[in-house]
DNA sequence: CCTAAAATGAAAACCGTTGTCAAAACTGGC
DNA sequence: GCCAGTTTTGACAACGGTTTTCATTTTAGG
């Protein structure tokens, strides 16, 4: 056998970075809010970037599952994503207007939810935690028009 | 002009409460945990129920934009529903494996919502938060399998 | 009953996403 | 560089949950 590649070892990073993945991430990151795989495939190519929208669409799936990009699902039902700065558990404060979004902690929430779940008899918890709100500038805005 | 249909005054209660939409209702409450609108709709017509899936899925997102009943997402984008028992705000903790939900309140965690925005100068706030995790029935059968 | 308005449901359209599969790119060994 | 085996890529075709369409049925007054 030749060929052979050898995967990464951590949990999650079960793939190389091709250069696709990379230019994925690399837009994703110069975005504040979440995206859809659709927006991101239509920025690159205005950027001019030869790339599929499958492409974007496994990448992004890709990246999701080592926990590189964060995902969550909008109200309609797609899924967009964001190149968080942070790397370890955390909430989002969204704007839900402009979709400027603030990582926020919350430890809390974290022992409230930990707590709720032992009270019922509950193990392996997880939990989903967003907030949306009106962003200052999108709020002056609006009132201003 | 005849036939004129006095609606419901309450908020989101616009609609009047039809024969179908009561079956939905029905069956639904009769469920413990969140159900989709085919789940529902295969119930129904297990039962002998004369309904078509149009229209249960306006049924239900008539029940849920009046705030009868509640959504939300699965992970695999499905529409979810479930008659709570109360009217007012709360939060569900999930059973991952079979479903089973119970309603939780969380005082706190409104606090902390609406802290955050602010500190962040968001407003009108709105939050998701829901806490999956695997019933005590449900680790008892797994363990023994 | 009669009529106007709303609800119903079968079938088609919608749309984000995933599967297919042949072509292109990559990897390590020579 | 060249080769062979493997993975990635991307155009296109499904897929599946949901919504639209529109003709028919039901509802609620009069
Ligand atoms: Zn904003
Ligand atoms: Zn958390
Ligand atoms: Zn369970
Ligand atoms: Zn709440």
């Amino acid at each position: 056998m030749s060929g052979t590649r050898v995967y990464g070892i951590g949990r999650g990073e079960g793939r190389p970075m091709t250069s696709r993945r990379a230019a994925v991430r690399e837009t994703l990151s110069r975005n504040d809010g979440f995206r859809s795989a659709q927006d991101i495939y239509a920025q690159m190519r205005a950027d001019g970037a030869k790339i599929g929208l499958t492409t974007v669409y496994r990448a992004l799936q890709t990246l999701a599952e080592s926990g590189q990009v964060d995902v969550l699902r909008t109200d309609d039902g797609e899924c967009v994503y964001r190149a968080c700065a942070t790397g370890s558990h955390h909430h989002h404060l969204v704007c839900r207007n402009c979709g400027r979004t603030v990582e926020v902690a919350g430890p809390e929430i974290e022992r409230w939810a930990e707590s709720v779940g032992a009270e019922h008899g509950f193990t392996a918890m997880t939990h989903t935690v967003e907030i949306f709100g009106t962003c200052a500038t999108c709020a002056a805005v609006a009132s201003a028009g």
